[in-house]
DNA sequence: CGGCATTAGGCAATAAGTTGCATAGCAAGT
DNA sequence: ACTTGCTATGCAACTTATTGCCTAATGCCG
């Protein structure tokens, strides 16, 4: 039960429907805590039956209705419970440092360019949360109190790309040399 | 069907039995990919199903009697296919960061506590990679190419934890100074 | 008008992972 | 004799997540 926690925060500022949530779990929020709009859809039904959000449907013009949730004291309550809980390491979980430990077995090529498609994807991840910062958390001394949290999670972000890509550098280096030598 | 793949993996180097599996992946190769001995019971008697594997029972002297398995050329095969194959990066999700989003509207005290908790629980796991790192991959130049993935495995452990503990102590500073400040 | 993208919501099947429990042999300590 | 702990394997129920598919209204482009 954490995507639904991860609703519940969403729809601490605002009341979304479920298509909204779905791009917010796209951007935002989804950096950090990732979910498809099946998953989503169906969280949000549980989380209205157990009375956590209110759910009430909006007709549109010019487009198809929607459903807004809202948050109940109830499922505000369910949210502070939950930050209270200890949460838990995740068990770590990456195919990439798996198939490292197969490389004296195996041809390493294959490897270095997961290595190398991998740097581009965390660049262009990095750059992304450059522009965020650049543009909403330029200032973070200024920042009021509700902001300060996403802050720290984009900065843990912008560590862990910057991280992630200097070891990986030196990680394409490390075995192409070592390919070149054999 | 991660899981087999890591298996697989384990059992390029030895074979071995499901409970010695269960180990190496408390230690070693679980730092990557975390699995449960309840899975991999499950997992080995698949991959022995299909061929990946085989199986054969060992009576012990003094212990209860074990079942080693040993990767058959088909399971080699299929490891190998799946080294080739792009593996997608892993969606994020940690409690932690959802609950950063949450700081603003609630108290951001147990948020604190919390990453004081992990802040103890990375540094441990930060001290271990480098308890092994001092004990097996002290010179990394002089390492045979089998050790080289598993060396820049752990490369990238130290940097995650380093990373992390940085951003910790700097998240902890940052809400504590709002915190005193309100 | 036809086709395509966007908005909006959903179902069903399957895969993967977690939790809790059960069994059983043997060793070593108390 | 009793308990604790390690080795060794497993089942069942459940939760969580992924994959693939589907409906339906509307707007826009050519």
């Amino acid at each position: 039960m954490a995507l639904s926690h991860a609703i519940l925060t969403a729809l601490l500022d605002e009341d979304l429907s479920g298509y909204d949530l779905a791009r917010k779990f796209e951007t935002s929020l989804g950096f950090f805590w990732a979910a498809s709009h099946q998953q989503i859809y169906l969280e949000l039904k549980k989380l209205a039956e157990e009375g956590h959000l209110k759910a009430s449907a909006v007709a549109q013009a010019g487009r198809p209705d929607k459903i807004v949730y809202h948050l109940t004291k109830n499922g505000r309550a369910a949210l502070a419970d939950w930050v209270q809980e200890a949460s838990r390491r995740k068990p770590a979980k990456d195919d990439l440092y798996v198939k490292l430990y197969s490389v004296g077995h195996t041809d390493p090529t294959p490897v270095i360019k997961e290595l190398k498609a991998r740097q581009q994807e965390h660049g262009e991840r990095l750059a992304l949360y450059e522009r965020i910062q650049a543009r909403h958390y330029a200032d973070p001394s200024s920042l009021p109190l509700q902001r300060q949290g996403i802050y720290l999670a984009l900065d843990a972000g912008l560590r862990y790309e910057r991280t992630f890509l200097a070891w990986c550098e030196d990680a394409i280096k490390l075995l192409e040399r070592s390919q070149s030598a054999s």
